[in-house]
DNA sequence: ATCTGTCAAGTAACCGATTACTCGCAAGAC
DNA sequence: GTCTTGCGAGTAATCGGTTACTTGACAGAT
């Protein structure tokens, strides 16, 4: 059917074991031997099955990226970032996508991981979930975006410090009566939203402010769980003055109904999100921006240097920086303008959030 | 280091090929063994590697997902697609971006694919690309959206008449000065675009109207080169009324410009887009709607259907509706209803475009 | 001339499953 | 009582590479 090495032998003259070391680089061949080899291959068109590879040399060649969702936005560009370092990389991409963590999966994860891949990335997922604890078992190579695990080096950014930076740009502005849309309730100090709910909460107190805990909605990180969570605070007894949408697509929900409703993000009520996707700059969202092309890139790279065996520095935390967007919906008075874009100070995201007192 | 089928056969007291037929669901093995052999797999966590099984069986358990992009939306949607018909199977995703088709590859897709892959999805690729070709000799099973190629099936939306129906809309508002901002300049009738410059070339010509080739510009399918493209249209010596953009992230950075310049989109400028994503419903922005979500997933049940046998009807033309959706970017005499929605007729999309006429 | 060291290349033992083939035992036919 | 027939289960070949070990030849040393 296929060709195999043995095909390669036969027709250039020599023995398997003299075809894979020529194939292989190996120095102990004479250069006449391997070109002459290589000349065959190429021929015959011969491609190592990888499988027989895996088997006998017991590395997988590729790498697996687990994340909860695909149909997000910050999913995407993560994996643009991962799929651009792992160009021109033998390594391959597999796909695991878990679904909602509440769900009950048909195939557990560790089962579909488990020797099919030399590592894996894991996206946004809590590590400290079941899947990821029966996962942590296979022992291999892990690199994660989020929380440091126990195990396997992370890349994170600093969601606190970031909460903090958008809250307070907001009461700079004069407001006082904040609102908040989260994704999923949750007081569990290990999932990612929570630091934006406590930056949030850092920057208020520092500022004297009263939360008032009608103003807090959820908004299932979706566009339109967002704008359902805008109704609500619309709808509220003294609706907010300003808004903080711990994700932009639920930003973009929200801006929608205070369209509907003639009112004008930045004018009649502040709003700002926190991603920084491309489309916030069309709709003149302010917005927290974090850099996920890179986060998938350096996570990808911290997973590929861990397999081949560099832990120098590989293993730990990489904190990447976030970047304050401010645009019309916080700055109604010169709208259309260019955004006016701010890096958030060292002091802010230079220290892993693994260290962060509660309160500074 | 791993748990084998041995150390199972050991255990369970059993030999290797009791095991493997019990594990697999084989009709001849004695119901207690089979529960006993079951249990102990479990109780060991013993997973089968895949490697030795594809070596063994022939089968690589996972297909392929080939596109030029992963940072452009109509991929996402279509990914999101694939993976949804793939949960629950036990088939693996691999995701490989070719980039962009005129840079040289470092390692040739068929070398990357050949016996890695069960099958293959090939996404908006041109099927005459020297890629494609070089894949084809794998004569393996694969499902491709765009183009029917010469094997395989496909999944089609009818270009043509969507560009058709877009551009019919804006000469029912009145418009006869209509700019076009395409992706790449192609006269190749293979690419997937040019159907929908022959979609607007027939819907001018059936109204008897002229098209201004200096109307008629690029916009690299992206949102910066949108906003290039419509910089480029509002410069030209006699602006258009109204912009079809072959993109919904054209169209965005259309928009951009125009609100930059003080147009409000469907009140000065009318403006088209074509793929229907979620963002546009939140800039209001009228288009031509794409499924790529059931693209992607018609697509990956295609492929499914072929690796596991079943040719009926599997391989040849699926053609999914279009629905043009009407936003104030259009009709900015009602702003901020309900849009309105109309499915393509059926006339305009149950012929596979393969047999289209050029006029007619 | 013989011995030893070096090095390229071949032989064959794996890697971990699957499965064609074989075997042994028990039930039913004659 | 012997001869099928059938069926559950074991033996071993096989998938396609990789690589430890072995072989053989040649160069340089004694």
């Amino acid at each position: 059917m296929s060709v195999t090495v043995k095909d390669v032998a036969r027709v250039a003259g020599v023995s398997t074991a003299t075809v894979s070391r020529a194939l292989r680089g190996f120095a102990t061949v004479d250069p006449a031997i391997r070109a002459h080899v290589q000349q065959v291959a190429e021929r015959l068109n011969y491609v190592a099955s990888p499988a027989a590879t895996a088997l006998s040399t017991g590395r997988a060649g590729s790498i697996g990226v687990i994340t909860p969702f695909v149909d997000r936005m910050a999913f995407q560009r993560m994996l643009a970032g991962i799929e651009s370092a792992m160009r021109g990389t033998e390594m391959d991409l597999l796909l695991y996508c878990t679904g909602d963590p509440s769900d009950p999966h048909p195939v557990p994860p560790r089962k579909r991981l488990a020797r099919r891949v030399d590592g894996f990335i894991v996206l946004s997922l809590a590590l400290h979930s079941p899947d990821v604890e029966e996962i942590s078992k296979l022992r291999m190579p892990v690199a994660s975006f989020g929380e440091q695990g126990p195990w396997g080096s992370s890349v994170q950014v600093d969601d606190r410090a970031g909460a903090v930076v958008a809250t307070q740009h907001l009461i700079e502005l004069g407001h006082s009566r904040i609102g908040t849309i989260y994704g999923r309730a949750s007081d569990d100090p290990a999932v990612l939203e929570f630091q934006r709910h406590l930056g949030f909460r850092d920057a208020m107190a520092r500022a004297g402010l009263a939360i008032d805990a009608g103003l807090v909605v959820p908004g299932d990180f979706t566009i339109a769980g967002g704008a359902r969570a805008m109704t609500r605070l619309l709808d509220a007894d003294e609706p907010p003055t300003a808004v903080f949408a711990f994700s932009d697509e639920m930003a973009y929900g929200a801006i929608r109904v205070m369209r509907e409703r003639g009112l004008t993000p930045g004018r009649d009520i502040a709003i700002i999100g926190f991603d920084g996707h491309e489309t916030s700059s069309l709709l003149d969202l302010s917005t927290i921006s974090v850099p996920f092309e890179e986060i998938g890139a350096t996570t990808a790279r911290k997973l590929m240097d861990e397999i081949e065996g560099i832990p120098a520095e590989a293993s730990g935390v990489t904190v990447l920086p976030l970047e304050l967007t401010v645009r019309s919906s916080t700055r109604a008075s010169d709208p259309g303008l260019e955004p006016r874009v701010s890096a958030l100070g060292c002091e802010a995201w230079q220290r892993p959030p693994a260290t962060t007192p509660m309160s500074e």
